[in-house]
DNA sequence: TTCTATGTACCGTCTGGACGGTACAGCTCT
DNA sequence: AGAGCTGTACCGTCCAGACGGTACATAGAA
């Protein structure tokens, strides 16, 4: 079984996407992560401590993923559009954390500087298979906007799909060896 | 001068982007406008109420800028990078108004419709210059990604800028003929 | 081997403060 | 006279954080 502060952390990320930050309380996490309030005090002593977890998380998921993303067999644009995309994201990957993170990101200092980091772990990582800096940034910011639906919930249109984005891009990047 | 009732909404935009949704109380938000809280309340009867009326600005402001996006000198493409990069929104703007939005979408039933329905009207816009339905989503996409790199508050790369991005657009999309 | 001590991992309660909202009396333009 | 406010006072609720206590495991001393 996880550790009760693993499962703190997941509640809270939880909380935070699906309800919104003004209902991740303390109460309200320790709850959803079947642990008294006391405890949950324990593990993190102050609400600021909580969000600083889940920075750390976020960091350390960061740098997780860009490995993923480099040694993944799709490569790392295929990789990376699918996570990114409504539905693309698995418990205990990062997209769940970014999200969360973002929900915090309330002037309390050192979000920005966390969430930019991912930024930069991704982009180089995509690097790897794109040596084209204006193409890589490209398709980081396609990825990104699947980041800002997700976020906002809406689902990808019935028509169209990553799928259709991917084969796309590849017809752009691939043929004139441009790479 | 503006009238009270839109310093109060410009006020509720800015503290909510710039200090996130947990400062901006009525009492910040009526100081912040420059009026008492009963006067604020005197607008808007509550705070949901205050946030309903940043949902109409949002759906005004949404059929607008669809509207600028398509007698855009520069095209709608054009306009849509340019006016969703970290600095490129203008305060009556769209982008502002969205940001905003996108802070209160807690739980609050019908931001997510709001969204959505400015979502569709920025895609509706570009395919008046693209009509590939898969290219146009693409350009939407980056310009979503430049979007969430506005509400996260990265800037720009130093090496890089949205001039790069239309750039290689252009040449995607222009010259085949494929439009 | 038993007694005492220390540290870890919690639980449940309480309090002070902040916030949303109400009520109302008064002022100042038009 | 009335619309559009200001300013003050107040109430009920919710929440962060503090606090005191519990259960247990390990360890060293007698």
């Amino acid at each position: 079984m996880s550790s009760a502060r693993d499962r703190v952390l997941d509640a809270y990320e939880t909380l935070l996407i699906e309800r919104g930050p003004a209902s991740a309380t303390l109460d309200a996490v320790a709850a959803a992560a079947g642990v008294s309030k006391g405890g949950l005090l324990y593990h993190f002593s102050s609400k600021d401590a909580l969000a600083a977890g889940l920075l750390d998380r976020l960091r350390r998921r960061s740098a997780a993923d860009a490995e993923a993303m480099r040694t993944a067999a799709e490569g790392p644009i295929d990789y990376y559009l699918r996570t990114s995309a409504p539905g693309g994201g698995s418990p205990g990957g990062l997209t769940r954390t970014y999200l969360a993170a973002l929900r915090i990101a309330d002037g309390r200092p050192g979000v920005h500087d966390a969430l930019a980091v991912v930024d930069a772990d991704g982009l180089a990582a995509l690097r790897t298979e794109i040596t084209d800096p204006v193409l890589s940034w490209l398709v980081q910011l396609v990825g990104d906007g699947l980041y800002l639906r997700t976020l906002v919930g809406t689902p990808l249109p019935d028509d169209l799909g990553v799928d259709d984005l991917l084969e796309r891009l590849r017809a752009l990047l691939g043929p004139p060896g441009s790479a």
